[in-house]
DNA sequence: TGACAAGCGGAGGTTCATCCTCCGCCTGGT
DNA sequence: ACCAGGCGGAGGATGAACCTCCGCTTGTCA
């Protein structure tokens, strides 16, 4: 770190919205190929790497270390530190477009004509999105890494649920007292039952989340009245914050 | 290590815990005082240590050091190391009152007229147990410590919850495919929304046990049916066994 | 009250996992 | 055929947790 050299292959990692940075919206996995091109084998490395990467988050969450990964890819640690300084930039270029994806999903199902399967629709996508990504899922639900992004997902979602949940409530298939940040907690609840039953049963959880949207559903007029209300905003941005991924070492 | 001293203290015949140890099945928490009872002070000491102990399993969960423990207690690690070898044997002391607890809400439940208020009762009371006992939680969930325990208790537990199950499902209260490891189940999930917002809404988790518990109910007759069977006895038992208590170190 | 077994404290040795650097050797590309 | 760019991976640095050890203190009992 002494050496100042400007032209060291890794842009600084800090505030990707730099100024003048030509990088910028370039799928996720490509380079800022304006500078040097890496030598062939180089590239190929890195490849190597993020697609290793990509498969022991999905596996196992975001606490794998980069030596796990150099192991994996058959490569030495070196090389991977070379092109990833630490966990977030690998996060970060493997990332960004999954929680793009999630929140196509909820626009998606904010389209759907028919408010309540755009709810089941989206509970139960997302679902399987976590359920084949523990990384992608400890993302969203407040990881350490990634989570600027995470949040401007959620920002971004956010309105969406709340006028899906309008809509059902609407048109009497959802019980009234449902509210966004229930489906915050859902999510939570089905990750768990994901860990829980992970390599076992990968799709357990369907039938909790069955459960669960049967419990969601308006019918006869005796459901139990939800006690307590649901974390407000400033709540579960608490919970996002505090909370730990499973094993994890310390934020570091 | 290197220096032999065979005349230092320890004389060579160092008298074995002998065969017929009277110490079995006395309350937890108190001691063989068969044997020479503690000095005052020393009992003193060792009550501190189990109520900290106590204390910051419930809070934390059955991860906290015994330095950790030590400190919160004012007293020298040596102390406790003294007294409780390694963490197995204070979670012993600790938790083989409370593990029996549970099964008492078992039986409890089971002894109600109305099966499905008892089926709402025992995952009311188990929850709140467990939401106000991370430690007791982790033990039920399947942490490494006090394992056989809970294994025990799982054992008689289960043919009780069969037994509310059945009388529940006969009298029309709840939906036909409901099994009995799905109660195992809720219990995670519940879990996890208790420890996703500790110390934030300690009650949240009632929120969601009662949309749980609608969607476990019989109504109408478009329940959806449950895709995915329960996990069967190997598979709960293999979900325990792999199951690793957050934040916490190896098995050891 | 004095002697001493019992108890205490907590510094520090040990182990272990993870992080990350460094430098001598290798090789793709011109 | 040259060499900038790339590579490997041993190993130093760090920090958590574990547990022991021994000089000092204190309860107990005669």
């Amino acid at each position: 770190m002494t050496s100042p050299s400007p032209a060291a292959g890794a842009p600084p990692a800090t505030s990707p919205p730099a100024a003048g940075q030509p990088a910028a919206d370039r799928p996720a996995g490509e380079r800022p190929a304006a500078e040097r091109p890496l030598r062939r084998d180089a590239e190929r490395n890195r490849q190597r790497i993020l697609t290793v990467a990509r498969e022991l988050f999905a596996e196992r969450g975001l606490e794998v270390t980069l030596d796990d990964i150099a192991d994996h890819a058959d490569l030495g640690v070196g090389t991977v530190y070379r092109r990833f300084a630490n966990r977030e930039q690998l996060v970060g270029a493997l990332f960004e477009e999954r929680i793009d994806q999630i929140v196509t999903y909820a626009e998606q199902a904010a389209r759907q004509a028919d408010p309540w399967l755009g709810l089941v629709g989206f509970l139960t996508v997302t679902s399987e999105a976590f359920a084949g990504d523990r990384g992608l899922h400890e993302i969203m639900v407040g990881s350490n890494y990634g989570r600027d992004r995470a949040a401007q997902a959620r920002e971004r979602i956010g309105p969406l649920v709340v006028d899906l949940l309008a809509r059902a409530r609407a048109t009497g298939q959802l019980r009234a007292d449902v509210e966004p940040n229930d489906i915050a907690m859902i999510q939570v609840m089905i990750g768990a039952v994901v860990e829980y039953s992970q390599g076992i049963r990968p799709d357990l959880w369907r039938r909790y989340i069955t459960v669960i949207l049967d419990g969601l559903r308006a019918f006869r007029d005796d459901a139990t009245p939800l006690p307590e209300p649901a974390l407000d905003e400033s709540g579960i941005d608490e919970a996002m914050r505090r909370w730990r991924t499973p094993t994890a070492g310390r934020a570091r």
